[in-house]
DNA sequence: ACCCGTCAAACTGCATGCAATTGAGGCGCT
DNA sequence: AGCGCCTCAATTGCATGCAGTTTGACGGGT
């Protein structure tokens, strides 16, 4: 298992990833949503570095496309076009088909109990908020693509499977996760039997359903402070847990 | 023609933008071969602006795996694996078939006009250098990919378009751009007709006879002066004019 | 009451300066 | 001669400062 490689090659040092991970986080658990400001100097005082650091993170995260520059602007939270969620989803399914078709009858079995471990954490995170099943579910996904040990496709599943959660946040009514994890359960054995098609067409349409429980009515809410709603992600655990907070200065 | 949406999105102000793209330039040209060292203030002083641009710009090349990144090292071109190279292919064939899709039966005859002009614009650089004409093909690819007006599609399309590129350098004989103008010139044929599987299957064989080219020994070659290298791509323009240079300081 | 012009605060764009790390050449030792 | 250590130039990591642009708020005019 080698699944760090994805993220290394495109941050310098760290720093940078530190908040470029942070930021994805809060992104597609909707702490920041579609739209949200993004001031260069409150993510540095945030974070505990310079500006330099903070727009450094925003370009990545705007070559990802969860984040919005425009010259001499408040960077923001990318708001995708309706267009621009269907496109993503398309190009979603067809990577996914990719993934599929590498993996099917190929898992080891100390893979399959990292999925069904995946599973089972998200069966548990049901009853907590929806926030954490949606990032779970995306991130089932991107465990998936880990495993077939081609960093391209990861990155490539990765970035469009955070643009689709992005999407949900705009177009979809609140998740119903139960169902996903169902769909999520029937993958994995299907891939276990080595069953393709059968994978195939449970992955279309689970990619379906998910994509077809969209509205076309955007909701609006705003406004909480940047400094408040980033506490919790100023450092990445593996699982939910929040540790060290660096240098809150809280100036202003 | 709306062509320069693709890139916009990625790029804070436009220095580090027309830096991404000489480099880009540069690097699928073969004028900087994989492994070729980009020190910040070599470039930065190439490109008249200071290190802060040039390695922002390093950061935006390296998230399209152009470019690695290793802390405290000096950047170089990538140099990717056999097996990543396989990978990108096989993305990229998916890619395109969605490509394809979007496209076969409903182009314009103004795209079809500009199609055809690409095509004469490659065949009119058989004479001239491989490297340009390794571009150009590349291009035809990135152009098609446009006409689906999805940015996101255009985005990765280009980016294994460029990843592909890269590798061909690496592992391909010299490029024999006979075949593929054909190849392209009966590409835009069938999109026409409309006859979706057709082209797929051309698309598909097209790109495995790139792929197929493939040598395993990689032709090693070094050392000319990043300085000099870069003259040409200083400045980019549409076709293949060099235009202006910013102050070239040429110090030490 | 509403609209428009003016102005100050906020923010980005970029360069530069300083500290830390690397790796390459030189020197001495065996 | 070969091998290892040590020192120094080259280079990156990062913060800060200054200049230009945008925002939005206030006040006067209609």
């Amino acid at each position: 298992m080698a699944p760090r490689s994805a993220s290394k090659s495109a941050v310098p040092s760290d720093k940078v990833g530190v908040i470029c991970r942070a930021l994805r986080r809060a992104i597609i658990e909707q702490a920041l949503e579609p739209g949200a400001k993004l001031p260069e100097d409150s993510l540095g005082e945030r974070f505990g570095v310079s500006r330099t650091i903070a727009r450094h993170a925003l370009g990545q995260l705007a070559a990802e496309g969860l984040v919005e520059l425009r010259r001499n602007r408040i960077a923001v939270v990318a708001t995708p076009s309706w267009q621009e969620a269907r496109d993503a989803f398309d190009i979603r399914i067809e990577l996914e088909r990719l993934v599929v078709r590498q993996l099917a009858g190929k898992l080891t079995k100390s893979q399959v109990a990292e999925l069904n471990a995946h599973v089972d954490a998200e069966d548990r995170a049901r009853d907590g908020s929806d926030a954490v099943s949606i990032r779970l579910a995306t991130e089932f996904h991107i465990l998936l693509a880990n495993m077939t040990n081609s960093p391209i496709l990861v990155r490539y599943v990765s970035e469009v499977a955070y643009r689709c959660c992005l999407t949900l946040s705009l177009y979809s009514r609140p998740h119903s996760s139960e169902c996903a994890i169902n769909e999520h359960r029937a993958i994995i054995a299907a891939l276990v039997k080595g069953d393709e098609a059968k994978v195939m067409s449970l992955m279309h349409s689970h990619l379906d359903s998910v994509a077809s429980r969209a509205l076309v009515a955007p909701a609006p809410r705003r406004g909480r402070d940047l400094l408040d709603i980033l506490a919790p992600y100023a450092e990445e655990g593996d699982g939910g847990r929040v540790v060290k907070l660096p240098k809150v200065v809280r100036a202003r």
